[in-house]
RNA sequence: GCCCCCAUCGUCUAGAGGCCUAGGAUACCGCCCUUUCAAGGCGGGGACAGGGAUUCGAAUUCCCUUGGGGGUACCA
């Protein structure tokens, strides 16, 4: 049997790519290319008034920057084009004509000023609020009339009083009993498809094999899979995964922070960190591997490995894996990247170094344990270079008188070397140890003495390697403020004991 | 309210009746490495929601309770 797999990714674009939405279009693009499958993209926009083509196009764009790419979409199109459900109109409006002639359906001509006073009575009254089916009862009479008077109504489904199982691949057999769903709109009342409805006809008319979505869809299921047996469609095969919740356990919103795609590119997360992260939630590979390139994903991926229960979404194991990914890059790409970032930062833009390839990569390479996103650069950067930000501190380090007259040697250094290139080999490791070492100095009493002057903190990368990238008119510049602002602070030179 | 789903360390998860004194990752703590901070290595504390039932034996099967989430729209 030839298993033409065909899933889709179906977002709404009312807002840009969520991470939700990213993990589900992750899983569905695994599945499509695990099994040889197809892999289409849909765009469900038929809330005309929240929908816009922005939105589509940067679901798109992030989707792209994941390294997700689909085989039919409303830009690429595709044998079952279009695939934008507005597009799509006169084939709903033929699956409403069958359900019309079969009468599953019935035109309801309440307002939705009445509808929202049932569901209040009904909570009063502590039913559950459904639509309680008056319209379905409607004579041909009083339809004729409400038509003569011009009201527009909606289609509405006649939900079938019976049990209705979901077979769902992840979940197992589903039951919902009959009368726990009430009739539900198919068609509004300005002829645009409502979801249940546009979902079923666009599934069926685009042959999608296997439904791949989010747990919250699937109390919808049985509407689905109601009006498919209705329109005597086969049925594709359903799998829920799990929901993807906030520290606190609700559902994932801008108030729990970053929650889009774009948001993490912009926050300097690298997007195979993310799509690893996204695989690893609600799925796993069922050994300890934990890092995985897109290809090793679906390579690995298989939907009875998705987990059924909720997870919560955990920034700091992102963040981990942003940093793993940082340092993995090759050298060159990482230097680019941190110029890119730096570029932004005014303090750092005029910089002559940032145009320094040689220097870039050193400075990449120096500072990758230091950075987990990309965000992290301008800073560190800064920090290493702005001649305003580090003020040389009046510290203990710098009070003994062999410190002191080590400070100045390297001073000396620093302005007899203007050569870069010079100025990094006189003061190398061992350059450093041997000046230690004519002035009784090593170890700690060394090298805490030079960071402590030429950047006013106790921490920070390999010192030959500050000391290279600060080059010699910064390292002679601080050196020389440091002894300054160590005299003035009015301690005499001690002895070390 | 009603319907549906879910339930292992704080978090992500492994675990398909004996291999579990419950494994890995993250986070946290300690040690090592080291010129410091990181990174890395090693180690530590930390979980089967509760109660019944089935079984020689249950994290694993069944039921109930509790808790969490979702749905109940002319949103998707």
């Amino acid at each position: 049997m030839p298993s033409s797999v065909r899933v889709r990714f179906a977002p709404s674009p009312t807002g840009t790519l969520h991470v939700g939405g990213a993990r589900t279009a992750l899983f569905n693009y695994l599945f499509a290319r695990r099994s040889g499958g197809t892999f289409v993209l849909r765009s469900e926009d038929t809330d005309a008034a929240r929908s816009s083509r922005e939105f589509e196009q940067a679901i798109q764009a992030d989707l792209r920057w994941l390294g997700l790419d689909w085989d039919e979409g409303p830009d690429t199109g595709g044998p079952y084009a279009p695939y934008r459900q507005t597009e799509r109109a006169d084939r709903y409006a033929l699956a409403a004509a069958r359900l019309i002639e079969i009468e599953a359906v019935y035109p309801c001509y309440c307002t939705p000023e009445e509808l929202e006073a049932e569901r209040q009575r009904q909570h009063a009254r502590g039913e559950a609020p459904k639509y309680s089916g008056k319209c379905r009862e409607l004579s041909q009479a009083r339809r004729a009339a409400n038509e003569a008077q011009g009201m527009k109504p909606a289609l509405r489904f006649a939900m079938p009083q019976r049990d209705i199982y979901v077979e769902d691949l992840i979940r197992g057999s589903v039951h919902f009993p009959p009368g726990s769903i009430g009739d539900f709109v198919v068609l509004r009342s300005d002829s645009m498809p409502a979801y249940n409805f546009a979902v079923v006809v666009d599934d069926s008319d685009m042959e999608i094999s296997h439904v791949i979505r989010a747990d919250e869809h699937l109390p919808n299921t049985p509407r689905q899979v109601a009006l498919f047996e209705a329109l005597e469609l086969s049925l594709p095969m359903f799998a829920h995964v799990s929901m993807i919740l906030a520290p606190d356990h609700q559902k994932l919103s801008k108030r729990h922070g970053a929650t889009s795609v774009s948001e993490y590119r912009d926050a300097g997360y690298l997007p195979e960190a993310l799509v690893n992260y996204l695989a690893l939630l609600g799925w796993s590979p069922g050994d300890d591997r934990e890092f995985f390139t897109l290809p090793e994903l679906v390579a690995a991926f298989s939907l009875e490995r998705a987990s059924k229960s909720p997870a919560v979404f955990d920034a700091e194991k992102l963040r981990w894996f942003n940093a793993h990914y940082l340092r993995a890059l090759p050298a060159a790409e990482r230097a680019a990247l941190f110029a890119q970032w730096a570029a932004h930062d005014e303090r750092l833009a005029q910089l002559p170094e940032l145009r320094d390839p040689i220097w870039l990569e050193t400075a990449a390479q120096a500072l990758s344990d230091h950075v987990h996103t990309l965000s992290d650069v301008p800073r560190e950067l800064a920090s290493l270079l702005s001649d305003d930000l580090p003020v040389p501190l009046a510290d203990d380090a710098l009070r003994s008188s062999q410190a002191q007259a080590l400070l100045r040697e390297l001073g000396d250094i620093a302005a007899r070397e203007p050569d870069p290139e010079q100025f990094a080999h006189a003061t190398s490791k061992d350059a450093l140890k041997s000046l230690g070492g004519k002035h009784g100095l090593g170890g700690r009493t060394l090298f805490r003495p030079i960071r402590v002057a030429v950047t006013g903190s106790e921490h920070g990368i390999e010192l030959a390697l500050l000391l290279r990238l600060l080059g010699p008119q910064r390292v002679a510049r601080r050196i020389a403020a440091a002894l300054h602002t160590q005299s003035a602070s009015g301690q005499e030179p001690s002895r070390l004991p």
